[in-house]
RNA sequence: GGCCCCAUCGUCUAGUGGCCUAGGACAUCUGGUUUUCAUCCAGAAGAUCUCCAGUUCGAAUCUGGAUGGGGUCACCA
């Protein structure tokens, strides 16, 4: 393999996601790289579907990983409705491919059929492990003449096909994040390329398909690192050059573990639907294991695009925490047109919602907003009844006092007075507070929960002018339940 | 356990031998603005750079070891 820095031709990459339930963030952080070294250098980022283990297959997940992608804008090349010219993306069409290919291996002798059964290789395997030895096949099936093997083969016995790895030697390649890397061939197992379906293992799968559609640069998490080598002995087998390779850290859970839905909500459209914008989300997660040459917190998506090097990535998992993502939702929600933040909103809207005062409303809310989902709790007192808590009402003087003074406020609020405006309204307010000589954190909580139901809203004067007047005074007169 | 990867504030990170008595961001706390909350502004606290050796005039930065964490050892990816 050349050296890094002597590749100067455009880059293709790729994400090759499993359709095996939801769509990770983790698919679309490595997506960002991967679309990264290809618009910076011209080339092409694929999506290809790795759909090649049927027992964990899930139905509409293929719709999901499109839909999410689609949802965060990241845009891809070849793959999905678009196709390409290595068409089709999808494992699961392309079997005579990798049949094809397992079938040279044979021939050339670099694998070989296996008839064991599930049952011997547990027992194997067992064994081994009593032992104290490592788990490995034991190559029985290595050993059969042709003729046994044409024999079983006729005989339809199920067999699956196996990469026969060197006894010696050392394996090593120049990792893009991590350097030199190397293995020692005898810690390799004879790994399994083609199983008894039919189907193709992943390792199989991944290295025909990352030839035939000339990935020059490939991405993918640390936890591929063990089994490298035997990619590496397939692409030597097969005589094709190999990849550039870039193992990226493992985003952790908060106890460090590999990120996992048990622990941590990894579903992206469900930070979609939790009111979070795609643009924060990138931005949070761009942030991972990366980070801006100018020390920048914020940037798009299109930015980082062009500024992202892979010589910025640590090596460390970072950990999934997502404290910053809430900050950096607010800044993205405040940051937005008024039209646009309207446009998203809208699916977080209830039905009740009066959506002609909405011009109103959303200037009271905007800096509150963490996610637009939040835009209901913080908006539910504008058009909803209120229940008003009698004690919070009460807590800093008595029922007379509250009553009168609710009384008084009342009369203040004429029609001609004091709606034109949320200073007008203050002043006429804040005069009869003086006058009355109101204790002025009193009155105005009071005043507060009294027209809001709540302890913490937007300005007051404000909230009231939106509220509207006769709701209002309604709100004025106080019947406890 | 074998093999492999990794190691800077609670979290994300800057840092590639002297600019580091380690910088920024989030979170936390305090103060200011304010009738509340939020925003905004100012400030504080927070890391003996995992440890021990070594190289060097000088190490967070280089080397070795230890420790710790993680990954992987499937007809799953």
């Amino acid at each position: 393999m050349s050296h890094t820095s002597s590749f100067t031709g455009p880059k293709r990459t790729r994400i090759a996601p499993s359709p095996t339930g939801i769509a990770h963030v983790g698919t679309a952080w490595m997506s960002m790289f991967d679309l990264a070294l290809a618009r910076q250098s011209g080339g092409q980022f694929l999506i290809r579907i790795e759909d090649t283990d049927r027992t964990r297959f899930v139905e509409d997940a293929e719709a999901k990983i499109y839909e999410a992608f689609e949802w965060l804008g990241i845009e891809y090349d070849e793959g999905g409705q678009k196709g390409g010219p290595y068409a089709p993306y999808k494992q699961s069409e392309r079997l005579d491919v990798y049949q094809k290919y397992a079938q040279e291996l044979i021939a050339q002798g670099d694998a070989y059929y296996c008839f064991c059964s599930a049952e011997r290789l547990t027992q194997m395997r067992n064994d081994q492990q009593k032992a104290g030895l490592l788990p490995k096949y034991d190559r029985l099936c290595c050993g059969l003449s042709s003729d046994d093997v044409q024999q079983k083969l006729k005989a339809n016995e199920p067999h699956v096909i196996r990469l026969k790895v060197p006894d010696v030697g050392v394996i090593s390649w120049e990792d893009l994040i991590r350097g030199h890397v190397e293995f020692e061939s005898s810690a390799v197992d004879d790994q399994v390329l083609m199983k008894s379906d039919g189907f193709p293992t992943y390792h199989l799968a991944v290295v025909v398909d990352d030839h035939l559609m000339k990935i020059t640069h490939l991405l993918r998490g640390e936890e591929w690192i063990s089994s490298t080598p035997k990619h590496i002995l397939l692409y030597r087998a097969l005589g094709w050059e190999m990849p550039f390779l870039a193992h990226m850290p493992l985003i952790r859970n908060a106890d460090k573990s590999k990120l996992s839905k048990r622990k941590n909500d990894v579903s992206i459209l469900s930070y979609r639907d939790r009111g979070y914008l795609p643009e924060a989300l990138l931005n949070f997660i761009a942030l991972l294991g990366w980070s801006h040459p100018e020390g920048k917190e914020i940037f798009s998506l299109s930015e980082f695009l062009d500024v992202m090097s892979l010589d910025r990535i640590q090596k460390t998992g970072p950990v999934f925490d997502t404290k910053k993502l809430d900050w950096m939702n607010g800044i993205y929600i405040r940051n937005l047109s008024v039209e646009d933040l309207k446009h998203r909103l809208e699916p977080f809207l209830p039905s009740d919602f009066p959506r002609e005062r909405l011009d109103h409303i959303l200037p009271l809310i905007l800096e509150r907003l963490v996610t637009l989902k939040d835009v209901e709790g913080l908006t539910s007192f504008f058009f909803r009844p209120i229940t008003v808590d009698r004690d919070e009402l009460l807590k800093k003087s008595s029922l007379e006092e509250v009553e009168s003074q609710l009384k008084v406020t009342r009369e203040v609020l004429t029609p001609e007075a004091s709606w034109q405006s949320h200073e007008a309204l203050e002043e006429s307010i804040r005069q009869l507070q003086e006058k009355n000589n109101w204790k002025k954190s009193q009155y105005f909580m009071m005043l507060r929960i009294a027209v809001t139901g709540q302890q913490a809203t937007p300005p007051l004067f404000e909230t009231m002018r939106v509220i509207g007047r006769e709701e209002v005074l309604k709100r004025l007169t106080i019947h406890f339940h």
